[in-house]
RNA sequence: GCACCCGUAGCUCAGCUGGAUAGAGCGCUGCCCUCCGAAGGCAGAGGCCCAAGGUUCGAAUCCUUGCGGGUGCGCCA
């Protein structure tokens, strides 16, 4: 339940009923109604705009409106006032039952509490992460990773049905050069000199991979020609790496549902079949692209190819399909892995880039509206680049100095949870800070640990209190206004999980949970002063049960919503 | 040159997809521990929301233009 759309719904039938009474003409549009927090509480505590919206179409002055809903909706017992204010709006506030009522709804549904049914079981598909197989993730995808897990659950938690996927790129050229360099390692654990030129990798990630490749094949290819050995090495070497993905991944808390390989689509007349179907809707043709401005290539000459009319669904030029010596471009078979993903029956698709491939972004949509006749969205997210900072100095990465931070690195320097939620503080597509002192620092600038140190003083005072032998079962009961700003963030959170989760926006539930933190701090420090508000009084076990119920209703909503973010919420800061 | 993203307090950033007097943290000023963990809390100062137009009851939010920053722009994926 969300107490917004039910009061959203009451005002509607008042509005209904205002209609009936010939006060509203027949007939009026009210999808532009809303009901919401106001922003200042001295407003009330929700606040609508009907009068506002419907005073144009119905010929009435808004004050005029909004002072006749006022009368309908004063009758209902869950409203203790509604009054009229500035150009039309109509304050409410909620009788403090409703409050009760939330807090007892939270204990009674517990995980479940905020769960919504937007998404009513249709089928999303969260491609995320997708590196390429050549190493170690590093840390640019652990934004990727972090940011597209907590879509994923997010959408699950909204009411969707979600498959995680994994696109692995093992069929360009990057992944001969990834072979080529297991291969020298290879030679190298036969005891030969090698050198590692320009267009290998010289990662030493590789080298415990070449010598397993040697105890595999023995000597079996040491001074054979590629063409012996490639299609073998290729084949062990992205396995390999994509062990040590997947451990990477695993090291974070994230699991993939799906791998999809990018070479299954090569060969298997599967990206034929992808492309025929665009030219049977007659958007592919061959023709000769225009240089682009500006910057023109040194080695530009025109070039007739094949192309896809991608200007027909949005883009800005037609985008081409095959390289000059008729093989695929990498659009191809992305287009083919997509047309896959609309004909398992997805109702709709996301991609989680980089940042870097902010320009590939209209190709894909205009592939995904073609396959699909426009019947699947494609949302795609970039996420941002994220700098490294130590101590507040700037980290340097640089691959040749060998100081090359990857996902591990940052895994084993201040542990997933950590990791996780500082890479959800930020909107995906703006930049991120990471510092690894103050990610680990204990102090309210700290998101990680205030929203966890709320959840661990709720834990010890329940602990505290089920050991002195108080109930942790009685209803709330709330007295002081600190109190009921607590459940009133609470009433917000099934309405802040829907915003999230149709905006694609996860990082919205770590700002919630820093506010729901924050009002719970307020609160605790408040019994500092006033004892009678302390949760745990073993001079009043009653009245402390009737408390708790309250902070139990907030470690659930923190529980969950870290849930979601993948993070574990702890028992006790040490 | 074109496309996409961004521009909000001194700094780092939110701003509920158009609502009322624009918020938080850091930093600055001043308070609150015989009291469930002060690893916290309260209060104050600090803003022409890059600029100019437009849309409307109402704009930080939507549209146009300009300025400033980031990313990308056929045979790398």
């Amino acid at each position: 339940m969300n107490l917004f759309t039910d009061i959203h719904r009451l005002v509607i039938e008042a509005l209904d009923t205002l209609t009936e009474d010939g006060a509203l003409p027949e007939g009026l549009a009210y999808d532009n109604v809303t009901v919401e927090p106001p922003r200042d509480p001295a407003h009330g505590d929700m606040a609508t705009n009907a009068a506002m919206v419907l005073a144009k179409p119905a010929g009435r002055k808004p004050r005029d409106i909004a002072e006749a809903l006022a009368g309908h909706l004063a009758t209902d017992e869950r409203i203790a006032l509604a009054e009229v204010a500035g150009p039309g709006f109509l304050n409410l506030r909620l009788s403090e039952s409703v409050w009760q009522g939330v807090v007892q709804e939270v204990l009674a549904e517990d995980a479940g509490y905020g769960r919504a049914d937007m998404g009513q079981g249709r089928r999303v598909n969260v491609e995320y992460v997708s590196a390429n197989p050549t190493g170690p993730l590093h840390v640019g995808h652990t934004r990727g990773a972090v940011f597209g897990d907590a879509l994923a659950s997010l959408l699950d938690f909204a009411g969707w049905t979600v498959t995680r996927e994994y696109y692995i790129n093992d069929g360009g050229g990057q992944v001969d050069v990834l072979a080529r360099s297991v291969y020298l390692r290879y030679l190298e654990a036969h005891g030969q000199e090698v050198a590692f030129e320009d267009g290998t990798y010289p990662g030493d990630y590789l080298i415990e991979v070449g010598a397993r490749l040697k105890e595999l094949h023995g000597d079996a290819f040491v001074g054979q020609p590629e063409s012996v050995w490639m299609e073998e090495v290729r084949t062990f070497a992205v396995e390999a790496m994509m062990d040590l993905i997947r451990t990477d991944l695993a090291v974070l808390g994230v699991e993939m549902d799906s791998f999809f390989s990018e070479k299954s689509l090569y060969g298997t007349g599967r990206i034929e079949a992808a492309i025929e179907d665009l030219d049977g809707k007659g958007l592919i043709y061959r023709g000769t692209l225009e240089p682009p401005k500006g910057k023109m290539p040194e080695d530009w000459e025109p070039r007739e190819q094949m192309l896809f009319r991608s200007t027909a669904h949005g883009d800005d030029v037609d985008r081409p399909i095959r390289k000059s010596d008729e093989s695929w471009t990498y659009f191809a078979p992305d287009i083919a892995y997509h047309y896959d993903k609309v004909s398992r029956g997805y109702d709709e698709l996301i991609d989680v880039f980089g940042a870097d491939h902010g320009g590939y972004v209209k190709r894909m949509k205009a592939a995904v509206a073609a396959l699909s006749e426009g019947a699947v969205p494609l949302d795609v997210k970039l996420c941002q680049l994220v700098k490294l900072y130590k101590d507040g100095e700037p980290f340097k990465m640089s691959k040749r100095a060998g100081t090359f931070i990857t996902l591990r690195d940052v895994v084993d320097e201040v542990g997933p949870d950590v990791t996780r939620f500082v890479m959800l503080t930020r909107k995906n597509d703006a930049p991120l800070d990471f510092d690894f002192d103050k990610v680990l620092e204990q102090s309210r600038d700290n998101p990680v640990f205030y929203v966890q140190y709320a959840h661990a003083r709720i834990r010890s005072v329940m602990r505290k209190a089920e050991a002195a032998g108080i109930a942790l079962d009685e209803p709330p009961r709330l007295e002081d206004d600190a109190e009921l700003a607590v459940a009133k963030k609470l009433a917000e959170w099934p309405r802040l999980v829907e915003i999230a989760a149709r905006s694609h926006e996860p990082h919205r539930i770590a700002f919630y949970l820093y506010e729901l933190a924050g009002d719970f701090h307020a609160l605790w420090n408040k019994g500092n002063e006033s004892p009678h508000l302390r949760f745990h009084r073993d001079d009043a076990p009653e009245a402390s049960a009737g408390k708790i119920a309250l902070a139990r209703a907030v470690a659930i909503v923190i529980s969950a919503g870290l849930g979601i973010l993948g993070v574990t919420p702890v028992e006790e800061m040490r």
